[in-house]
DNA sequence: TCAATATAATATAAAAAGATATATTGAATT
DNA sequence: AATTCAATATATCTTTTTATATTATATTGA
């Protein structure tokens, strides 16, 4: 419990953790993965989710909700519609090795 | 619920997204990330990882072992010590942007 | 009034975190 | 070879938190 300057590195550490692990955790459900998928690949309206996804109507909301209460998603009405794109650059790095680690190509197997 | 050709491929995604959120959920722990983080950076023993992160020992072991089941470290024993090392490149390679996003030098602040 | 979307309100389950105690294994010592 | 210590793991609870799904209702714009 003392206050060496170890302890001051790990608490900045603590720190990048927590918000790191904030980020994680709303990536950590199938419907808010596939959603924030899909709005990578382009600003999509609600209902263009709901027939990309089948997920429905209250669930599809619901989780929308949780990534913009968690500014991952920006949103942008256009009359009944309300579009949805990525507003977090680093929710969009993490999308990006996502895919490549989990949805990627085969081919190139390298180094495993 | 018709067997159209979107709803196969929605069959995969959901696939490679469950498989995905396996890990991230694993991930979505401060002391997890953190003790990821450092074995990332290279194979450590548990006393390392305890002093390094101020874990208290019975977390500490059981927080491996959830890195261990979900197979994203690898132990070797030596003697008294069990030292760990990161076994999955797709574990590795997510670390490896969070630490940019969440942890990287703020200089470049390019497109924002 | 309809279509598109959001919010509310529950219920139920699940699980996550922390604490304490105990077990296992290997090395060192007697 | 028995004892003991150090390093690590497992077990067991508690408590709290969180997840998820469902159903119903509200809001907003055309």
């Amino acid at each position: 419990m003392t206050h060496s300057t170890a302890n001051i590195d790990l608490e900045t550490m603590r720190a990048s953790a927590s918000r790191t692990c904030d980020m994680l955790k709303t990536l950590s459900n199938p419907d808010r993965l596939l959603l924030l998928c899909q709005i990578s690949q382009g600003e999509c309206c609600v209902s263009d989710l709901e027939e990309a996804l089948d997920i429905h109507q209250p669930t599809l909301s619901q989780q929308l909700g949780v990534l913009r209460n968690e500014g991952l998603v920006d949103t942008r009405r256009d009359g009944k519609r309300i579009y949805y794109s990525v507003a977090s650059k680093e929710a969009l790095a993490v999308m990006q090795v996502l895919y490549e680690q989990f949805c990627g190509v085969k081919s190139r197997r390298a180094k495993r």
